[in-house]
This record gives structure tokens, sequence and C-alpha cells, in this order.
DNA sequence: CTTGACTCCGTACTATGGTACGGACCCTAT
DNA sequence: ATAGGGTCCGTACCATAGTACGGAGTCAAG
């Protein structure tokens, strides 16, 4: 019998089963048929290299930072090969990405300096404390 | 009748009535009690300064960050004044920020050398989407 | 032919930070 | 005194990305 189980198919991708199932039930990922077995039930569905590589691409779409919504039109954009979509979505998440770094950095700037501050002279309440009283 | 009302607190703090009664469920703020005036329920409660100030604290601390959860350690930090572990707990948090701003800058370095690649040459996929194919 | 591991499926729960709703109650102005 | 707006309270719901659970079915090996 060819094709992977979702257990071999989620250690392929490093996630776990419930994950493979989870992005199966937001579509990111195709459930193929169940082979017309036994009884009732069906028998157990199986994957080939096509979902293993898709299921690669969402592990490294989310590494940069897409969300699992952005991720499922990059993969119908992959099949559209719709170079001018791809650029922007690429470029409204660099957009993103430029907004949060430059608020972290703020952020981190401003608890550098009340630490050093509150490092330096013991007298009075903490420096750290009293910014956020304001 | 002195004190404001919760909408009236809540206007202060820039925050929605239901978000304040969610402060006081996560016990970041303080219930006052109703006073005791007609039949069974009781009145209604009078919010201080006071208030005013932790609210205004959780909201500038939240600018910084902070979860609530941390909050919570903070807000108690403010009643002991432990330099010490507030200069902590700010170091923890800066390596945090240190932790995401890289992670971000390096994730927006890709995309940008992407979405540079896939504007220039025409032929073949889009190298934004064969990028996360490995 | 039974045991044990795995699969399938629906559903519920986690964390985080809120937001919304409905009914009862309170308070003030007219 | 009655209409309205605000408050109180429990509870349920939102988004995001999973994680867990229980029962039934399936499959391969001993």
């Amino acid at each position: 019998m060819t094709g992977m189980t979702i257990a071999a198919l989620a250690r392929e991708g490093g996630v776990g089963v419930e994950t493979v199932r989870y992005y199966q039930r937001r579509g990111l990922l195709d459930e193929p048929d169940r082979p017309t077995g036994a009884g009732a039930g069906g028998g157990i569905r199986r994957y080939g290299t096509d979902d293993a590589r898709r299921l690669r691409f969402i592990r490294s779409a989310q590494a940069a930072g897409f969300t699992l919504e952005q991720i499922g039109e990059l993969l119908a954009l992959d099949a559209t090969d719709d170079r001018a979509r791809a650029r922007q979505l690429a470029g409204e998440r660099i957009a993103e990405l430029d907004a949060k770094i430059e608020e972290l950095e703020r952020v981190r700037a401003s608890l550098r300096r009340l630490a050093h501050e509150c490092g330096s002279g013991a007298e009075g309440p903490c420096p750290i404390l009293t910014a956020f009283e304001g």
C-alpha cells in the first residue's frame, strides 16, 4: 500500500497528527478519499509527497509570519502562479513587520532606560513602576 | 455622592466598561463594595482616583508589551516597591524583545529579497512561493 | 482470532484579551 | 410615578492556532 498514514505525514512535517487534521479542517490540506474497504466506515487515508510538500509550504510560510488565512491564499497563488498578488502579499507583510519592529524597538529603548535608572540611584520609588503611573 | 461610576472610570482609562469588569475578574482592579442601600441587591459601585491610577498603570504597562499576568505582578510590586524584582521583570521583557526583534528582522530580510527577485526576472515560478516549498 | 497500535470523527478545551447579551435592578429627572 | 439610561452579573461568544478526549472502526502481527 503506497503513501503515508497521517502520523507519517505529521512526523514528516514536524507537527502533530491533530495539527494535520486541523489544517484539513481549515482547508489547507486535502483529505484523501478513504479506500472503500470493509464494512461501513471505509479504510485509512493515505498521503503522498504532494501532501508533504504542501505541509512544508505551510510551515515555512508560517515561519515567515503569515497567518493561516494568508497561507490559504498563498497556496491558491501557488496553483495559479499569480506573481503580482504574491508580491502584494509579501509587501503587506513587510509593512506589518516594519511597523511591529519599530514599535518593539521603541518599547525596548524605554524599558532599557527605566531599568538603568532603577539600577542607579536607590532613593525613592522604582522608576520602572512610576513610569506606568502617569 | 463621591466617586465615578464604572462608565466614568472606563472613559477615564480609555477602555470599555466590559474591559474594566474583565480586569476586575482578573484581579487587576478592585471591586468596591456596593453601598448597602435599598432592598436585596445593594447600590452602584463607586470608583476613586486610586482606581483610575491603577487602570492607567495597566494600560501603560500593556503598551510596554507586558501580559496581564505580568502586570498583576507589577501591581503587587508597586505596593511593596521591590526594585530588584521590577528590574528582573524588565530585564526578562527586554530579552524577549531582543529575540522577537531579531526574528522579525530575519523574516523581513528574507521576504524583501524574495519580493525583489520576484519583481525582476519574470521567467519561471515566483520565488516567493517556491521559497516555501523546500 | 485476538491484541494492540493506529485512525477517524465530532466535540470540547487551552491560552490571551477582550466583547456581547439578556434580565434584573437602581437611580434620576420629569 | 414612570420612563430612560446606567449598573450588575453570569454566561456565552470572538479571533488565532492549535491540543485533548472518547468511542468506534481498521489493520497487521503473533
